[in-house]
DNA sequence: CGCTCATGTAGACGATGTCAACATACCACC
DNA sequence: GGTGGTATGTTGACATCGTCTACATGAGCG
């Protein structure tokens, strides 16, 4: 909060006027974190729309650690969980031409980045260029109706 | 770290004989919590141990947080990385009879038990039962060599 | 002009992480 | 057995933080 003024050049309690409290200071910039992913991911079908999350991931790792930090409670902020579910839609939508169990299909996609971003993030890879994000998307598929494998 | 001491029904200065500030003390759960994560993944095999990290994480939301928060430099706790290689190394080794880019089927199948964690801790899936669990890891394969399909 | 609302400021409070100074208990060694 | 050092703990202080209350100011409007 002090430091938002302080880069602002006002008083310290100059954002008590616009924000309730930190949190809600923190969820209007993860909502707009939502909207910047959901835009950076329009236009994009499959495994191009899990390069654009994780690439957006590895350009803003600061706003993407806040969206995902678990630091806002999602519930408090309903504006901020429709624009995480809008961004979860898109992702959705490009597997509905799929038959079969659309809902785990996109749940796995979308895990699937959203952990390879998170990982890379804290270090755990000794790569994170472009190329490895790409040899990992392309070891997956995703299959339909149960069958199994390993 | 006032917390800490007051559990410990100390005084509030007593965790500093003990760690060196506020970063050791989170760095050192977070070890544990990776010593956790390898003994509940121990044993298991294939999707099995996707489906014990999710279990592990669900099972403690705060130490799982914790370690993979970004809060802790990594590079600052060698045993710390040490401890998280370990765990990874793992989920590598049930890989390595595959043939093939080890590597990147190993990243992937990390990425993805590990975004299918952190997405369901946030309360971005509606069901979080072990059963959308394995649902969800059902669907997807692991392909080795340059194939394509979606 | 006077009222209201939006916005900003100053000052205070309790809580936190951390530092410095001081105390105490135990253990090794002459 | 006394002595010194190390491990551990305590008290007190400081700067910083999030937040609350009270007060100021300025624009728009009747």
């Amino acid at each position: 909060m002090r430091e938002a003024a302080r880069r602002a050049g006002v008083s310290h309690n100059a954002p008590y006027r616009h924000f309730a409290d930190r949190e809600a200071l923190l969820a209007t910039l993860a909502a707009q974190g939502f909207e910047m992913l959901g835009q950076a991911m329009r236009g994009q079908t499959g495994r191009g729309m899990g390069e654009a999350y994780v690439r957006f991931a590895l350009q803003y790792p600061q706003r993407f650690r806040l969206m995902f930090g678990g630091q806002i409670r999602l519930e408090k902020y309903p504006r901020l969980r429709a624009a995480a579910a809008s961004a979860f839609d898109q992702l959705q939508a490009a597997f509905s031409a799929y038959g079969g169990d659309v809902r785990s299909a996109a749940a796995a996609a979308w895990s699937l980045v959203h952990g390879l971003s998170h990982l890379i993030l804290d270090g755990h890879f000794a790569q994170r260029d472009e190329d490895f994000v790409k040899r990992v998307l392309a070891v997956v598929r995703f299959a339909v109706g149960p069958q199994r494998s390993l």
